[in-house]
DNA sequence: ACGTGGAGTTAGTCATACCTACCATAGTTG
DNA sequence: CAACTATGGTAGGTATGACTAACTCCACGT
């Protein structure tokens, strides 16, 4: 009983399954076997077996052949795991003083392994935050996530205006750079000239000019706004 | 590699094993097999077999029938693990307002999923404490440990002070009883009238008078000093 | 219609850490 | 001294969750 964790106890591996799974399937499609051994890194017929598991236990809709999905059970263990692993990146970064950049593997690991009653002493130490660090919703304890306007900061046409919502916390290198330069949740943007034959774009942060790879600002999500009044001059 | 944990990165289990070896030999004996069975609760073939493994890691001196006791290399490991049990007690108590008598069991888990940058952040954010909540010494991340000259409340005599200085943290229920009546670490009390042959004793604790048997004060560690002014008149 | 390549599965191993059933050694006692 | 008992081991089995090797399925191109 040594991988004994949390209430409904699910085993750290199964939990990083439905997590991959969760946000692999995106607005609910199927997902191949292949995609989930890429994201998990471990090969197809571990894939597989798990799947088979998952399923035999309910948390997953799967056939040979056919893609997996969550259930909705399986999207509501999903649901706890993430509060568990969003709620512990805040509190490493606000109570403990850990640095942004470096508390995603950490969470990873103790995710798994937080009772239920710690997970809540945390949520109130911390005055019920409905964002990690990184700028992604808290599920509450029913499960429910509140829903937002994202798109890909690199998705913003030249001239558009925006606000950082969301870093995709699993880079340590990305996430540095993007916080030398600003790229954090909560700051205002506005796109520049943008190159798309060469993949290259403009933002303005800060009135500063960073110059930038299409690639390099992967994994940033904003929520589009009203253009900057500058622009709208007469 | 889902088990993967700490910096030297044993299994739970094998650090759970390493614990009870370290808690059971006392001041250097080896210890048998069925002892560390019914301490961890398993069957004794896994006993032998762990043995056998942690001997070829070379953490403990082992041939069968030979007993069981940790190497030099195990003992240092062996206080790794106190070090992060024991600061985490104090952070679930200090920090997240959790019950003292609560937090063994979640310690119990978290001591084997901590990286050392979050022990040290931990050992941090709580001043580098010397003592845990039960008022067993804090290893320094040498691996060196507080001596002290403990002794069981029961084995002091009619008349003898004393002040608490450290409970067994493992019994739920003993721990609720022990805080009711005012047995903490720190705690200054005297020994009353003692019944050995009916295995109950009085205890004095701030005046008040305690009745309580042998077996009920089982875990507490005192240390003496001198008597009371009172008991000391003309 | 047919062959090929990639995706997905089956089959069989391995390591960890547990278990039960049974065997061996040794120490005490009639 | 033989027998009984406690202690400690061996052998063999289970569950997880990973792996490699080798097969099947099927869609696509010709």
């Amino acid at each position: 009983m040594v991988g004994m964790t949390n209430s409904t106890s699910l085993s750290p591996a199964r939990e990083d399954y439905l997590k991959a799974l969760y946000h692999l399937e995106g607005d609910s499609r199927r997902v191949p076997t292949t995609e989930l051994a890429r994201s998990l890194e471990v090969r197809k017929p571990s894939i597989t077996a798990m799947l088979r598991r998952l399923h035999d236990d309910g948390l997953v809709a799967w056939e040979p052949r056919g893609g997996a999905q969550l259930t909705r059970r399986g999207r509501a263990a999903t649901m706890r795991v993430l509060r568990r692993h969003r709620l512990v990146e805040t509190f490493l970064v606000e109570v403990l003083g850990l640095d942004w950049s470096d508390v995603h593997d950490e969470a990873e690991v103790l995710e798994h392994h937080l009772s239920d009653r710690m997970v809540e002493a945390i949520d109130r130490v911390l005055g019920h935050p409905t964002e990690d660090p990184h700028g992604s919703p808290i599920p509450s304890t029913t499960g429910s996530l509140a829903a937002r306007d994202l798109v890909p900061l690199a998705s913003l046409g030249t001239g558009e205006a925006a606000i950082v919502r969301k870093v995709d916390g699993r880079y340590r290198k990305r996430l540095l750079r993007w916080k030398e330069l600003g790229l954090v949740p909560g700051a205002r943007l506005e796109m520049g000239e943008k190159r798309d034959d060469e993949g290259i774009l403009h933002v303005r942060i800060d009135d500063v000019d960073v110059l930038t790879g299409g690639r390099g600002v992967e994994g940033i999500w904003v929520e589009r706004r009203a253009p900057a009044v500058s622009e709208l001059g007469p």
